[in-house]
DNA sequence: CAAGCTAACTAACGCGCGTTAGTTTCGCAA
DNA sequence: TTGCGAAACTAACGCGCGTTAGTTAGCTTG
């Protein structure tokens, strides 16, 4: 029985390490070295849990994107009423970015150092969810519901107030996660200016 | 006469590309090479404008900062009125996120690879600025013209949708920098709901 | 208890980075 | 026309990176 305790090292843990100081210094400003080094092992052997380091980007990515597309989809799929629509939306958008922290800075900071196809297929969710957002605020506007003056311009202010609960949520703060996601679709439908009571 | 025109590289032109570059990679993501390379110059001839491709980035970050505080004290200076004080002080911050946009990507991506003590009077300056805003909306709520549950939360609403500008906003798309800061006012006198009429 | 697989290790590679030293070019002023 | 200084150049450095090869240790299974 030596001093540190065996442990036994898991894709999942190398993952989850590289999540945390992606998230702290940036992928290109962290070394494999300091994954490791939080796992307590050498560098070469994280090579029996991954493929490259750019693999644990792309993992990284393509699993935040698609996870972003699932909520959506589930959170509006059963109401037709845009303000309800919108709540939705942005309750799970804003929720998902306080409780997966880590993997919205990533994805906001270094998506763009994607190597193709994925860098693409990752603009095209992301593409899919502003559109779809969009197209959210354009019905509620049909409706006669919400006044703005431009349904892009709202979606763009609604969904980035919304990833940019990632740069300052903490967990021990003043606020739950699922507190700050209620407030958060307050602000989203004052924003495009909703009638009253939803 | 040669055939490539003959140009005198300054210290400002290096910034210029530097930042395009930070911008456009990150700061770790680029090489000094390919700033060196946008210049027509070899890479060790930087060193005739700059002294470290840290200093760059420091340089870019304190004027930037700098400037966001120049920008919100001149705004709100000369009135009392709490609606026209968050108005003036969301133009000014919206504005400089459309018209300084490489400035605004690069000093929320990389300010954290500032080495002490900048980063730390970096820190000072957002802290300052967030504080302010905060104060401005405390002012509001505390004169009966604005509702909301947390400052806090809307302060952080509408200083992030506002630096999220840099992220999206393009100068030859649907909106001038002044058309959108002037949207943007309206969202953020929505979300902290302002009674009308400002 | 032996075999085998998993996952750790050490050693080493090639490369590109930021940076320094020393040299050459060239426009401008005396 | 000559001299000088600014700013370019080439050459080279040490370092740390991501990655590969080959080897060793140690559980698990028959």
């Amino acid at each position: 029985m030596s001093t540190d305790t065996r442990v036994t090292v898991t894709s999942e843990a190398v993952l989850d390490a590289a999540l945390t100081l992606f998230a702290q210094r940036g992928y290109h400003g962290t070394a494999l070295s300091q994954i490791a080094e939080t796992l307590n092992i050498r560098t070469p052997s994280l090579y029996n849990h991954m493929r490259s380091k750019h693999e644990l980007l792309r993992t990284i990515v393509d699993e935040t994107t698609a996870g972003v597309l699932t909520d959506f989809h589930r959170a509006v799929a059963d109401t037709s009423d845009p303000r309800e629509r919108l709540y939705r939306a942005t309750l799970v958008y804003a929720r998902r970015h306080a409780t997966h922290r880590r993997e919205a800075l990533v994805v906001n900071r270094d998506a763009a150092s994607l190597d193709q196809p994925h860098r693409d297929e990752m603009q095209r969710r992301r593409r899919e969810h502003g559109h779809a957002m969009r197209g959210l605020i354009a019905d509620g506007v049909a409706a006669g519901v919400y006044t703005v003056d431009s349904a892009a311009l709202a979606s763009f202010a609604i969904r980035e107030m919304c990833v940019s609960i990632a740069r300052w949520f903490r967990p021990d703060g003043d606020f739950t996660a699922a507190e700050v996601a209620e407030q958060y679709t307050r602000f989203a439908l004052r924003i495009v200016n909703a009638s009253p009571e939803r």
